[in-house]
DNA sequence: ATAGGCTATGACGTAGGGTAAGAGTCAAAT
DNA sequence: ATTTGACTCTTACCCTACGTCATAGCCTAT
């Protein structure tokens, strides 16, 4: 004495629509015990069950994919899948709670008019020598309108980003210095130039301007070589290093130019 | 003496793909300033800048379509747009917190040996009519919501907890059976009875809710009236007792919703 | 002239269904 | 017996924001 349940009841009952049963029928992940030869869909309570487990990991925001595959294989490590799913929430979690950073910043900046991050909170942190050389070469070489930036960066730059900045570029330079004895125009290295460039501009607030600066970046390469203070590591003078990268910049820029 | 930009050479600029610039540009939100004869797309300054903005909310998740309005509409409120879009962040992420608890709980018990409670064991050691009237009941009077909070309930609730609960309900429901030729208005009834709307509503997995469902309760009042095999007690059928116990749900009600 | 790199359009795929269209099925009321 | 109305079936296009081919045209260097 089975009850039988039609898609439309099976719907109504969980609270789900009649073409979600469909679907579930059509991947695999639900489908009706019985097929009457009209071609309707009858379920039994087996089916209620399996849709009841099926609501609960949805409500966690499981895959369907993922969900058919916890509930088909007995064996599934479901401990495993869940601390896996609490750590994609967890980056999810980040990721919004940043987004609400920057965007309660910007409906500041925007009321207040919008003013912005100094190049002293920029700079902040560095070795002075280096931020220094980099805002005179910026200002000397380019005035004023050069290192203005762009409404956007300063919107997007928290100081989260700022920092995370800073350590992105340290650990670009070490790679950098790492390549010394490697060919500056073979791939890997050119790959690092470019970020090297795309975090100089960020420096120098210009990331957003259409003016991609060749020359000023090319400048610098040359820079690293005459003044060797821009290459210390470790406290210990490098001009190998500094020649390195005065070759690959130039091959970048030439490239780019192109 | 315009600087012309081809799609790969912005797409680099930008750090987006080439995919995406042909996407915007088919769905208007970013065309490029020139097309060449042979149908090539030209970017200039403008369209970089425009393309930083775009990139700017799209970085705070707002779907295409707004931003176009956004950057399209001068007159744009963009300060309540943001407000807005900080709300439905703040909501995602209080249920991502949601979930985050549930999720860990439901490790807590899988690791402590708990394999999800089924059905059967949350009726287990109560009459089978019983469990398979409450549940269908609250299928097909609450369906989905009812269903869902109580797969959640099942799988937060240890074993101890659930056998306390059962135990507990056994106990009021010997104590309302006593009760069976008193005043369903007195206070020690409907102290009783409070207790097993109470019950009730944890069995029902709706506990936490701020609905009180009071209809819902007194419906499972009437029932009792009309289907005599759940005040059966001792295997015998008991009609006045469930006469007297719905008066006193009935009463009960009326006196919570005053 | 040919190779190799860039570009174009078009089409299909993604997750989880919504929203039909067109046609068949079933039970009850006429 | 038929019509109505409620269901049901399959097929198939729509949504986001692109990724990933496939095929073909364009451009430049050797």
């Amino acid at each position: 004495m089975k009850k039988h349940y039609s898609v439309k009841q099976l719907a109504r009952l969980a609270g789900v629509s009649v073409r979600t049963l469909h679907l579930y029928d059509e991947i695999g992940l639900l489908k009706p015990s019985v097929r009457t030869e009209a071609g309707y869909r009858l379920y039994e309570e087996k089916e209620l069950l399996r849709l009841q487990q099926i609501l609960f990991y949805k409500e966690l925001d499981f895959p369907l994919k993922d969900i058919g595959d916890i509930l088909d294989d007995p064996g599934f490590d479901r401990i495993r899948a869940l601390e896996g799913h609490r750590a994609a929430l967890l980056a999810r979690k980040d990721r919004i709670d940043n987004l609400l950073t920057t965007i309660e910043k910007t409906i500041f900046h925007l009321k207040k008019g919008g003013v912005m991050l100094s190049h002293e909170e920029l700079y902040e942190g560095l070795p002075k020598e280096k931020a220094e050389g980099w805002r005179k070469e910026a200002w000397e070489r380019w005035g004023k309108d050069a290192v203005e930036k762009s409404e956007m960066q300063l919107l997007t730059m928290t100081r989260e980003d700022l920092k995370g900045l800073k350590t992105a570029f340290a650990d670009n330079w070490k790679k950098l210095a790492a390549f010394s004895n490697s060919d500056p125009a073979s791939p890997e290295v050119q790959e690092a130039v470019r970020l090297h460039y795309q975090q100089i501009r960020q420096f120098w607030g210009t990331a957003s301007e259409p003016d991609p600066q060749w020359k000023a970046y090319k400048c610098l390469g040359e820079m690293y070589t005459q003044d060797h203070r821009y290459t210390v590591i470790d406290g210990q003078s490098n001009p190998a290093f500094a020649e390195f990268l005065c070759k690959a910049i130039a091959h970048f820029v030439e490239e780019e130019q192109k």
